[in-house]
DNA sequence: AAATATTAATGAATATAATTCATATCAAAA
DNA sequence: TTTTGATATGAATTATATTCATTAATATTT
C-alpha cells in the first residue's frame, strides 16, 4: 500500500460517497450519480489504496461503511452542501435567480416530503414566486406548455418534444390493510384477493391508479372503489375495516410501527412506480429548478426509506 | 452562455483558483498546481461557461478575480482546509500519524516563517515529534542520510539516491543599505558597487552565500566580510553604517516601510534563489510530511510577498 | 441441496476529457 | 517600433475514468 505524493481526491469522489451512504449499496449509488457500478468500484479502490485503508467492508452481500469511509462522508457532506450554496449565489450574481416555480402534483402522497422541501427553498431562492398549483389535471403537459406550472410531480410521459422528464426515484406501492383483516395471514397479495374488497384511493380516474392499471384491470378484476381526499382519512377507512388502500410505502412505517394498520406486498415482485419532475426544456437549464431536483432527490433519499434511484 | 445539467466543478478547480488567488497570475498559478499555463487557461473558461460568468478579468497584463472568482475562491478556501482537515485523520486511523520531524535549516532567515508553521504543525500532529536541529551542518545530505535529521531546507541539492527535494519557492535576495547610504541613488546594485563596502552575513562560508557565490566571485570582487547570529542585528549593523547585507526580499519589508533601512535589486535582473525541503525518499510518503510541505507552501505563498512558486 | 438471482470485484478495452503543444493575441516596457 | 511578458485558443496528444465482459461470493427460491 504505497501512496501518492498528492491528494486524487476530487469531487468525484464524494459524490460517489455521499451516494453510497444513503443507498447502502453500491449499484444503488452507481444508479444515482449515472454512472455503473463497476466505475464506483473503481473509484473506492482507488481511495483506499491512495489512503491504505479500507473505506467499506462487505457485510453479506451488502456493503458498510468503515470509519474511515463515515469520515469522508461527514467531508462529502459538509463541502457538497457548501458546493451548492456558492452555486446558489454564482446564479444570483448572473441574475438568474429570479422567476417562478409552480408545482402541479399528479400524485397525491408527494404532499408529505414536498412541504418541508418548499420551505427550504423559499429561504434560498427568496425572489422565485414559489406555489402549489391546486387541484386535479388531466393534461398535465397540456399544462406546463399553456404556463399553468413549471414542474409536475408524476409520472413519466411519453417522450416528447419540449418536455423534459428528470428521474426522482422509485417507489413500492404496498396494499394497507386492517390489522384483524382476513388477508393478513398473506405474505404477498395477488390480483384476486381484491376481488371481493371496497379498495379506498384518492378521488382520480382509474387509469392514473397503479394497482388498477398494472395490476387488477389486466386480471380482470374490478373491486368497489370508495374515494377520500387525504391520506390520514383514506388510512382511517382501512383500520375502520372499509376496505383496502394501496399506497406509498415511505409514508406507511409510522403507522405500521403502531399497529394502526398493516402493510403487505402487492404481486410476487412488488408493484413499484416510478417518480418524475417534468418540465419545460428551457425551464430545465434554470439554477433554481436544478436546485430544486438536487435537493428533492437529496432529500427524499435522506428521509424517505425504501426508495430506489431511477436511470 | 448555455449551462450543462450537472456541475461540473471538480476540486482540481478548486485547487487552481485558490493559486491563482494567491499567485496573482495564471502563470504562477500554474507552476504552483504542476500543470502548464494553457491548462488553467482551459480550466477557467470551462467554468466560466459553466456558470454563465466570468471569474477573472484581465487587467492590463495581470489578472483580477471578478466578484463570482472571490466567492469561488472562498469556497476553495474552506474546502481545501477541510479535505486536509480529513486527511489528517484518516492518517491517524492508519497509524502513520507517529515519527518524528527533525528540522534542519540550510537558510537562516527561514526562521521567520517556520515558527509560526511549527506551532500549527505541532497542533495537527501532536504524537508527531518535532523538532529543530540546531547548529550549522556542513552535510545536510549525510545529516539526513544517519538521521540526524527528517528534513532539511535549504537549496537544492545535486539529485542523488534515496533524497528528495521537495521544491517550496523562489524569492528574491536584495541588497539592505542604510537610508544614507551613497549607493541610495542607484535602483540596481552591481559586483563592482560592493567592491569597497563591508558584508554583513551569518557566519557560514563563502560557497553558501549566493551573493558571493554567483555574482561578487564571478566578477573577482572579494569585500571585507563581517558576520551576526541573527537577522535583526544584521539589520541593526546595516542602519548603523557598518556595512551592507544580501537578505530575502520578503522579510525587509517592515523594515523598509519604517525607513530604517533600504533594499536594491542586485544585478539586472535581480538575485534569485530557490528553497528546497529535503528528505529521504522513504519519509517522502509520510502523510505528516505531506501535510508539512503543503501548509508550508500555503503559509509561506499566503504571508511572504514577492515569492514566486517554483518547477 | 441445487439452481437462480443479486451484488460486488477485477482486468482489459474503450471512450472521454484534461492537458500539452504550437501559435496567436494583447498590453506594457524598452 | 520593437521587444518582452502574459494570456487565450484550436488541434493533437496523453492520461485516466468509465464501461464491458467476466468471475466470485452471497442470498433467495424451488
Amino acid at each position: 500500500m504505497t501512496m501518492s505524493l498528492v491528494s486524487i481526491l476530487e469531487l468525484r469522489h464524494l459524490r460517489t460517497l455521499a451516494a453510497l451512504h444513503e443507498t447502502g449499496s453500491v449499484s444503488r449509488a452507481a444508479k444515482r450519480v449515472h454512472l455503473t457500478q463497476s466505475a464506483l468500484s473503481h473509484q473506492i479502490k482507488a481511495l483506499q489504496s491512495h489512503y491504505g485503508l479500507s473505506i467499506i467492508q462487505r457485510r453479506g452481500q451488502a456493503v458498510e461503511l468503515t470509519d474511515a469511509g463515515k469520515r469522508l462522508v461527514a467531508l462529502a457532506g459538509k463541502v457538497l452542501e457548501e458546493i451548492q450554496a456558492t452555486e446558489r449565489s454564482l446564479a444570483k450574481m448572473s441574475q438568474q435567480a429570479t422567476g417562478s416555480l409552480r408545482i402541479a402534483l399528479e400524485c397525491h402522497t408527494c404532499f408529505d416530503w414536498l412541504m418541508p422541501l418548499m420551505d427550504a427553498f423559499r429561504q434560498h431562492w427568496p425572489d422565485v414566486e414559489l406555489d402549489l398549483v391546486s387541484g386535479f389535471h388531466s393534461d398535465p403537459v397540456k399544462l406546463l406548455e399553456e404556463g399553468g406550472a413549471d414542474v409536475v410531480i408524476g409520472s413519466e410521459h411519453k417522450r416528447q418534444r419540449g418536455i423534459v422528464d428528470h428521474p426522482l426515484f422509485r417507489f413500492e406501492i404496498l396494499a394497507v390493510l386492517a390489522p384483524e383483516h382476513p388477508l393478513r395471514r398473506k405474505r404477498i397479495l395477488h390480483a384476486a384477493d381484491f376481488a371481493d374488497e371496497t379498495l379506498i384511493t384518492y378521488p382520480v380516474p382509474e387509469d392514473r391508479i397503479d394497482l388498477i392499471l398494472n395490476v387488477l384491470k389486466p386480471a380482470g378484476i374490478h373491486p368497489e372503489r370508495r374515494t377520500a381526499e387525504l391520506t390520514v382519512a383514506i388510512l382511517q377507512l382501512v383500520a375502520s375495516r372499509r376496505g383496502i388502500a394501496a399506497l406509498p410505502s415511505w409514508g406507511l412505517k409510522n403507522y405500521v410501527d403502531h399497529d394502526y394498520v398493516i402493510a403487505r406486498r402487492i404481486s410476487t415482485h412488488g408493484l413499484w412506480s416510478d417518480l418524475y419532475a417534468s418540465t419545460l426544456t428551457e425551464t430545465a437549464s434554470r439554477p433554481y429548478l436544478r436546485d430544486f431536483l438536487t435537493t428533492a432527490r437529496n432529500t427524499c433519499f435522506a428521509t424517505l426509506d425504501g426508495i430506489i434511484p431511477l436511470e
